[in-house]
DNA sequence: TGTTTTCCGGAACGCTGTTCCGTATAGTTC
DNA sequence: GAACTATACGGAACAGCGTTCCGGAAAACA
């Protein structure tokens, strides 16, 4: 739950955060994670400023933007899920099957978190954390994978793995809320497209 | 540009709206469909108001909700693009070549139209007058094409039309505004994993 | 304990979509 | 043309959002 030690944890010539603002932070992280699961990403900030007992400058100092605060809270998953690549590739009977599976997980994981899917778009002037953080960890892993799969198929179509991801992240928006939509199966289906495409 | 004159022509039982009002929803229109197109879908409601020199109240009774504004100013090419279905079908020399062309046809509406796909989720608790009223024209068009498609290629695999439109949709979000996005290949991509599926 | 540095709380700002109501005006009747 | 009524208008006001600001509290240090 806890963040990368990286800024609680005194840095050559830097001191180290007063015990409070620690405190504060690790408060507002558990709230942030309690009301996104129970109301979604969109949820407004003083409804998780109000659950950590804190106010709106607090949270704030500590994540400047409400994006901030939504990619440390899902940093963890983040991370587990680019390590899951690699990962795959060696514990899968075929690179089709690992780029599926892998496919599966980030789905799931965007599905499971409501309104992620939706908040990913990089609307502000593509200054965007959340935007930034997700292409930063995951293009790459999505990369090897599509490489991996293309090549076992001898297709030698060129890919635009930032763009294979982005189109899966798309289709899990508003997968969550609506019965009637099946974002897995599109997700699949896609996957299939893709790697039966030929060079252009 | 107009709208269809049904609320504009007296009804029996119905006076006709005064003229005053009739040119002000017209403004309204005329000065929506601009601004939509220079400043995007999400262009603020007193922007429009604004450049039709008409006050807030004015555009709240022509149009109850912003949702129905957009609706109203994209009507015709909605309209035009489900009537475009049949008539595909009938002079493509394929039932897969009808179904591609109309989904470009498709595609290529939501993205020239800035934010229109992102504006497109039902948000407000499913009574989105343009979800549903994109829902309502365009899953029959899309439904016969992709029927005939499936029975071409002799696949017998059930499909659900509103799930593959909406992640159609889903697809061209951010696809404008991100020129590594390319959203026209990954639906065409889409389309053949759906055509591929086998029955489950 | 006294001083300094850091951090906190929450009111305030600017921006949304939407509602409300006193006022203006088109249409109707004399 | 004048008087009257139904209809429509304008824009201030409301609620909710993300974000900023700053006087005051509290931790760290001497």
């Amino acid at each position: 739950m806890a963040e990368t030690t990286a800024d609680e944890v005194p840095q050559l010539q830097e001191r180290p955060k007063r015990i409070d603002a620690r405190r504060n932070k690790q408060s507002l992280l558990d709230a942030a994670a309690a009301v996104f699961t129970k109301s979604g990403v969109d949820a407004p900030v003083r409804e998780i400023a109000a659950k950590a007992g804190v106010g709106m400058g607090t949270i704030y100092r500590h994540f400047p933007t409400r994006s901030d605060l939504v990619v440390a809270v899902y940093r963890h998953q983040v991370e587990a899920c680019a390590e899951a690549g690699p990962r795959l590739l060696r514990e899968s009977d075929t690179p089709e099957a690992a780029l599926r599976a892998w496919v599966a997980l980030f789905v799931n994981f965007l599905v499971t978190k409501h309104g992620l899917a939706s908040a990913l778009h990089g609307d502000n002037a593509g200054s965007d954390a959340l935007h930034a953080y997700f292409v930063d960890r995951l293009v790459p892993a999505c990369e090897a994978l599509l490489h991996a799969a293309l090549a076992q198929s001898q297709n030698s179509s060129t890919i635009n793995a930032y763009s294979v991801l982005k189109g899966i992240g798309n289709l899990c928006v508003g997968a969550a809320t609506d019965p009637n939509y099946d974002a897995d199966r599109l997700v699949q289906n896609l996957i299939s497209g893709v790697l039966l495409q030929t060079s252009p």
